[in-house]
DNA sequence: ATCCCGAGGG
DNA sequence: CCCTCTGGAT
């Protein structure tokens, strides 16, 4: 392992001393509200994700209702959000499933969610944890560029391996709650680009951070 | 490894 | 202009 526990446990309490309240920032009122949501939330931001599904989740209330209207006008309502057309037959294809399956129901293990269509790891992982109440910690751009750069994964690691490093470092029970302060340190704090570094309560910690406020001055 | 893909920020 | 955004399928 990269880090000992005992490091990983200054940092938890570090990103809960910064992130007290982080919490799902999808604005949804169910299972599956969210899972449409994270679908849709690829490549882009909750932000903008959150203004198309204010008026989406008021035309389309359950999957029958997307299958109801022609796959044109599906991709005309989520148009603004990137990757559209992929989405779009996505969502059509999660709904065949979801009625044809469960019911029109949204499934609740992990091993049922990553089987529909357009529903990954991370994905289901995101369902599980805030819909169901499932401990897991959803590895995401964010969550995989500030693991790498605090030293809890390496550099050269797959998701999944930064998803397993994480595991190991963090109690069961925090799993969730972690998840979304990473997620939280990682968009306001240790951004992608101009990450603030300087300001960083974890920079005594951090190599990375180290490396760039030296190369700063 | 590549593609999808609009929109906002620096 | 270029980079990035709670990825997944091929």
């Amino acid at each position: 392992m990269a880090i000992t526990k005992k490091r990983m446990r200054y940092i938890l309490d570090t990103l809960q001393e910064m992130f007290p309240d982080a919490q799902c920032e999808l604005t949804h009122s169910n299972a599956f509200e969210l899972t449409i949501a994270v679908l849709l939330s690829a490549q882009c931001t909750d932000k903008k994700v959150n203004e198309v599904t204010k008026d989406l989740f008021k035309k389309y209330k359950s999957p029958w209702d997307y299958l109801n209207v022609p796959l044109e006008e599906l991709e005309h309502d989520i148009k603004r959000i990137g990757l559209y057309r992929n989405k779009a037959k996505n969502i059509r294809k999660l709904c065949e499933s979801l009625i044809e399956n469960y019911g029109g129901e949204v499934p609740r293990t992990h091993e049922q969610l990553v089987e529909l269509a357009g529903v990954g790891r991370k994905t289901a992982n995101v369902v599980v944890s805030n819909a169901f109440g499932v401990p897991a910690i959803a590895v995401d751009t964010h969550v995989e560029r500030v693991s790498k750069r605090l030293g809890i994964a390496r550099w050269k690691d797959s998701v999944l391996e930064v998803e397993k490093s994480l595991q190991h470092l963090i109690p069961k029970d925090e799993w969730t709650i972690t998840h979304h302060r990473l997620i939280f340190f990682g968009r306001y704090h240790c951004t992608a680009r101009n990450p603030k570094c300087s300001e960083c309560p974890l920079l005594d910690i951090c190599r990375e951070g180290q490396k760039r406020v030296k190369v700063a001055n």
